[in-house]
DNA sequence: CATCTATGTTGACATACGTCGAACCAGTGG
DNA sequence: CCACTGGTTCGACGTATGTCAACATAGATG
């Protein structure tokens, strides 16, 4: 897969402009803007129901979910779409409305910046 | 100090030194055990002070540092040492007194942990 | 022991965050 | 046009979080 274009971590979508963010954490200090960018998208992973959220959009088949079917997740409809909203906003999701549903999918390229971000060594299994 | 202590993100596997404590983000939906597992994780990593900490850990010569050669964060050193207690209950950092200094060094299976999390695919680095 | 430096702990405070119920908006189907 | 279902936005509330100043502790050194 020579093919994939790397899409910056986050994208600069709506007025927010970002960089490209940042080095794998191991390389060098982070700077104070890079580690604002990058700590982003851990904030948005690191609450309980948004990680279900996501892991629930990210295994669903099609890689995409309507709300309907991730919901159950113990939380109040408003409180799910308030997170999905925090996913959304930290570019981790996407939502499309198809009628009656919005279905939300994951954003592949930031996975691959996270990777990169923690210095995956490939395959390592 | 022996830190036989179990990482949060991992499990304590009976025989075995750690096993992790979810599948990939996109083998099936996260249960909210496992959820609240991880979320510990990315949160600690959420907050670019902490991520700056981290980072200057991790690439610092030797993979270990002492305070005094990471504390110029921008906050007040007594925030540094929360931080970097979070870091430590985290389980994503160890830290060892010799003589005047701590040293602070990155748990590496946390690490790659975090990569199985997010199965990452080969990096096209 | 006295004292100095390097870190950690405590208490207080402002802000951010997660949560809910109620109201509101978007399509669908009568 | 009206009712109904799926989702979002709003307002409020309690709790968690990041921050600092002040104090406490651990070694080193005189």
């Amino acid at each position: 897969m020579s093919n994939t274009k790397v899409l910056p971590l986050l994208e600069p979508a709506d007025g927010k402009a970002v960089a490209p963010c940042c080095p794998p954490l191991t390389e060098r200090p982070f700077t104070a803007e890079e580690a604002e960018t990058a700590a982003r998208m851990f904030k948005a992973l690191g609450d309980p129901v948004r990680l279900r959220l996501f892991s629930a959009v990210a295994s669903h088949e099609g890689g995409e979910a309507c709300v309907c079917d991730i919901s159950d997740v113990g939380v109040s409809q408003p409180t799910v779409s308030h997170h999905l909203k925090k996913l959304k906003e930290a570019g981790l999701l996407t939502s499309e409305r198809r009628g009656t549903w919005v279905y939300y999918r994951v954003e592949p390229s930031v996975l691959a910046a996270m990777g990169k971000l923690l210095a995956i060594a490939p395959a390592a299994t």
